[in-house]
DNA sequence: CGCTTTTGACCAGCGC
DNA sequence: GCGCTGGTCAAAAGCG
């Protein structure tokens, strides 16, 4: 489903891009609209937006998964989308170049070097069909079966392996700003941060917590040159529909147990729960998020905010598997009521009611840090 | 009481 | 084979 609404947002974030933030980035809005490519999508998704309904304007990208050294399947794929010349490149660098340091590895040289935000942006358009398909079809081995594994650090359990790491699973990269970093639908629990050898912000690892069984991820880290954005990857897709309320607040709002002193004690927004640091040297996302939430609220006003998408995937196997079936029809349909000025009732009889708005300001705590 | 975040340790891929 | 790095786990602690 992740799919679904990435597709979706992609769709609706290319929309939204090139009516509202034409001005302001214009490079992304008007590339999209160059595109002529994604008719399919742009209808699809102009259909049904989900995810981040108001104000923010994100945008995706969709890029193949240079599985530089993996499979040939996808490749097609790729090369398509590089080869494309580049009807747009002109702005939106910024953001995608970040995206293309992060994935260096795994665009092809050639690109890499020479023309980065080509790349992404040729992406964008002409993958947006093949990409579709791919991604729809993709799912794999994210993480084998929720058999619990049990590895872990101590324990050593023979079975279950632990999906190989690095492998080449299907994700969804996006840039957003901080606000929109609060606006997943979803219900996410913080599992780890590590920091990042690339950049000095650490990046934090979240699971689904809606579903045990549901082995959707994201992982969270700041954008190294622009402190305002936050670069999201979702990993695997949710096997169950959008959570409608915060299960629990509980342990969500924290004040930062350890040694906080001089982070605590100065101002925050406010607006966050946690404990905010002004700016400078940020050790956990939260702070990070917290400050710069601040911050690009502030300079909001100034450019528009946008996000992007890239999504990689490996190895086509499709082997769907429930939520395919089982959901994201309906999904599809509760979306298309959607984006109709007035069709949350339709959402009731499907799905809980809020599909994506609601709670999400309050839960915008979790959802934006995780923290 | 259940849930969250925090955090150090562990483990697996990858490069050398 | 070793070391680095990233991703995950699990114990501890906090909050509602
Ligand atoms: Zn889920």
């Amino acid at each position: 489903m992740d799919d679904d609404w990435g597709l979706q947002a992609v769709v609706r974030g290319c929309s939204a891009t090139t009516t509202t933030t034409a001005a302001s980035t214009a490079t992304i809005g008007s590339s999209s609209a160059t595109t002529t490519t994604t008719t399919t999508t742009t209808t699809s998704f102009m259909t049904h937006h989900d995810f981040q309904p108001n104000n923010n304007n994100s945008f995706f990208f969709f890029s193949s998964p240079f599985g530089s050294t993996t499979n040939n399947n996808q490749q097609s794929s790729c090369g398509q989308l590089f080869a494309l010349p580049d009807p747009m490149r002109p702005r939106n660098h910024v953001a995608v170049e970040e995206l293309h340091e992060l994935y260096k590895p795994f665009f092809p040289k050639s690109q890499t070097t020479s023309s980065p935000k080509i790349l992404s942006v040729s992406s964008l358009n002409s993958s947006s069909n093949n990409d579709q398909r791919l991604v729809l079809q993709t799912k794999q081995n994210v993480i084998n079966q929720p058999a619990k594994q049990s590895h872990g650090g101590s324990t050593t359990s023979t079975t279950t392996p632990r999906s190989k790491k690095r492998k080449n699973q299907l994700k969804k990269v996006c840039q957003v700003p901080a606000e929109n970093l609060s606006s997943d639908i979803w219900a996410w629990r913080k599992y780890g941060q590590k920091p990042i050898k690339g950049s000095p912000y650490p990046r934090g690892y979240y699971r689904c917590s809606s579903s045990k069984g549901c082995l959707a991820r994201k992982q969270v880290e700041r954008n190294r040159s622009d402190p305002g954005m936050f670069i999201v990857t979702y990993t695997a897709e949710h096997n169950h529909p959008a959570p409608t309320h915060r299960n629990s607040l509980a342990g969500s709002t924290r004040q930062k147990p350890t040694s906080a002193a001089v982070a605590a004690s100065v101002g925050d927004a406010g607006n966050s729960p946690s404990a905010v640091k002004p700016s400078s040297p940020a050790t956990s996302v939260e702070e990070e998020v917290a400050a710069a939430q601040a911050q690009s609220i502030t300079t909001e006003s100034k450019d528009g905010q946008e996000s992007s998408t890239l999504m990689m995937d490996d190895e086509e196997e499709d082997e769907f598997g429930f939520f395919d079936d089982a959901v994201s029809d309906d999904f599809f349909v509760g979306l298309e009521g959607l984006g109709a000025p007035a069709t949350g009732d339709f959402f009731s009889d499907h799905f809980p009611s809020s599909f994506g708005l609601p709670w999400v300001a309050s839960n915008a705590t979790t959802a934006a840090g995780g923290s």
